[in-house]
RNA sequence: CGGAGUGUAGCGCAGCCUGGUAGCGCAUCUGCUUUGGGAGCAGAUGGUCGGGGGUUCAAAUCCCCCCGCUCCGACCA
């Protein structure tokens, strides 16, 4: 049993200043957890209580799908890291560090090439294949712009998995149990989180899924077919391309005066042209590289995209000084005539009488066709998809809904282990690469994303798998010897039966009590007072209803245990 | 890093424009009254006003530099 005043707990009337977000505000004012610094937080005593369940939660489902539980160590040496190239491409968005020797060593993001290490050190053979291993550990990240309290932090508790298969089919199997078993885990704490289609981003691979949150406070974008159950985050989602209007030639390329008009959206208002019929081109630097890209006027480019397009090379937008000597001044820009790689949204393959920039200022041609005019090397998918865009799948509509990613899964071939020479020996004893996953489950996150998720303008409203108690029993009235004798009974014997009782001891009034008892929001709240004996028993309620029922002592524990079913 | 804010008691804030001995609410401690939805009265504790420099007889207040934190854009669990 938990007492209060046995407790390092303080609630707080008020939100701190700086949290910004439903959840921040109540984890901070419900005494879950405190800020030591930007983006680093201690877990108080209740907090950590609901962490522990999430993480046995996690435990349970990753050892029912096979995988085994180990410890690396945060701190991993630099040549590790420099083995896979990744001490260079990680950027400053990795902690290094030094020891007395001068010896690099960097506080782990991530933890792929510990892991390849431990696999190629262990693995030898096809059959000790397959093999899945996880830990439950914290990970640094020298964030930006931490935020949202445990949301984005630089400091923060990641389960991460790693899977080592000799085949691609057992590859995908191990991918597709990891994925069941992050849809239990998110089940299970009392989280509606739905997988989608996602880039893979730095971590490399082909393949990936994020189990995302959805909340207005998310930082993603994700889109939703409303129809077929389609979803994607927005920096990999695609369309099912509309054939775009004013598909007939018009005749050759006629310049026309723009002065001073340079956005699409001037340009098209100027020539009195829907905006679509405008050409948005650009120059980007891709490995370095000059290319040139078109999209529909009213389309923003997907850097993501384009980058995958290119196999993962460094994407950057191109200076003003480039631009001018590939092509021409800076917002009058086109692609006739100009040599360079041009790529092209789908949207734009056949699209003629467009109007595109003239590379010289104050001018634009109309008429153009592109498959006449421009040299065009190919026509893909390069645009972020929006609200309202078809279903590349079904072709309904589809919608834009925010979202927080608390989980992914990715398949990563033979990156890590073919740089780090990770083999095994097949039947025929002929080395081979070993074929990898990873699947990453913020666990700090989930916490928070649960108190997101599940909260009233009282309070937090905590999953009973999760709550840091069950139960929370409330006495009105400590000075009173036989009620405080009722409820000491009642707690023990609760807690005799597996469930968590938290005792609201203080000498505080009672309403009081039942503010910081909705605040906190433990799924059952027990009202132990010389009233409630007097009309019976216990008050009893959920922490989700209005009203309460009285309840006989020696009944309590049976009515409490069904509301917690 | 670019843009916008903010920093005064543990928490939330006023004071700054117009310089003149640092204030309010909550929390904490003491006493009395109160006691079923954040009680009342009386008293008390607690501040190098983010740091440094400058202007001035005098700086929380005006000027300069630095730092922290928060919010909006590019990374990610």
């Amino acid at each position: 049993m938990l007492r209060w005043t046995e407790t390092l707990l303080n609630t707080l009337r008020e939100p701190p200043q700086d949290a910004e977000i439903v959840s921040h505000k109540l984890m901070i004012r419900a005494g879950m957890m405190r800020k030591l610094g930007g983006g680093l937080y201690v877990y108080l005593p209740l907090g950590m209580r609901a962490l522990r369940k999430i993480e046995t939660i996690v435990r349970e489902e990753m050892d029912r799908a096979g995988a085994q539980e180990t410890l690396f160590p945060i701190l991993q040496p630099a040549e590790l890291w420099k083995q896979t190239g990744r001490w260079e491409t990680m950027g400053p968005g990795m902690f290094r560090v030094k020891d007395r020797k001068d010896a690099w060593y960097v506080l782990a993001p991530t933890a792929e090439e510990a892991f390849t290490a431990l696999a190629k050190s262990e693995i030898s053979s096809y059959r000790q294949l397959p093999r899945i291993i996880y830990q439950l550990q914290d990970k640094f990240r020298d964030e930006i712009r931490p935020r949202f309290g445990l949301i984005r932090g630089k400091e923060f508790i990641m389960k991460d998995a790693y899977s080592f298969d000799a085949d691609d089919a057992g590859a995908d199997k191990s991918y597709w149990a990891m994925h069941a078993a992050y849809v239990r885990i998110f089940e299970r704490v009392g989280l509606k989180a739905k997988p989608v289609e996602a880039d893979t981003g730095d971590i490399g691979g082909n393949f990936s899924h994020e189990f995302m949150v959805f909340a207005a406070s998310g930082e993603d974008g994700i889109l939703d077919c409303p129809a077929c159950g389609y979803a994607a985050n927005q920096e990999r989602a695609e369309r099912r391309v509309q054939v775009v209007p004013y598909q007939t030639e018009a005749g050759a390329p006629e310049e026309v005066a723009t002065p001073g008009q340079h956005s699409c959206e001037e340009v098209a208002r100027f020539l009195g042209r829907p905006i679509d019929q405008i050409v948005k081109s650009l120059v980007l630097l891709v490995g370095g590289k000059p290319v040139m890209v078109l999209v529909p006027g009213d389309r923003e480019l997907s850097e993501t995209k384009l980058r995958r397009l290119f196999g993962g090379a460094k994407v950057e937008e191109a200076d003003e000084a480039t631009v001018a000597k590939v092509a021409g001044p800076v917002g009058s820009i086109g692609p006739v005539g100009v040599e360079l790689p041009i790529y092209a949204d789908r949207a734009l393959e056949g699209a003629a009488d467009m109007v595109v920039g003239a590379n010289k200022e104050g001018f634009h041609l109309a008429h153009v066709s592109l498959a006449r005019d421009a040299k065009v090397v190919a026509y893909e998918d390069l645009v972020t998809v929006r609200e309202g865009d078809c279903c590349p799948k079904c072709g309904a509509t589809l919608t834009v809904r925010r979202g927080t990613e608390v989980g992914q899964c990715f398949k990563l071939g033979t990156k890590y282990s073919a740089a780090m020479g990770a083999t095994y020996l097949d039947e025929q004893g002929v080395a081979k690469p070993l074929i990898m996953g990873c699947y990453g489950i913020g666990v700090s996150r989930t916490l928070q994303a649960i108190v997101e998720q599940s909260n009233d303008a009282d309070g937090i409203i905590w999953p009973a798998s999760v709550a840091p108690c069950q139960v929370n029993l409330l006495i009105l009235d400590p000075d009173n010897a036989e009620v405080v004798a009722q409820a000491e009974a009642l707690g023990k014997a609760l807690e005799a039966r597996g469930i968590d009782v938290f005792v609201d001891d203080r000498a505080e009034r009672p309403g009081v009590k039942f503010k910081d008892a909705d605040l906190i929001g433990l799924p059952v709240r027990v009202v132990a007072g010389a009233k409630s004996l007097a009309k019976g028993g216990f008050e009893i309620r959920r922490r989700t209803e209005r009203d309460s029922v009285v309840v006989a002592p020696d009944k309590a524990i049976e009515t409490i245990a069904d509301l917690l079913r």
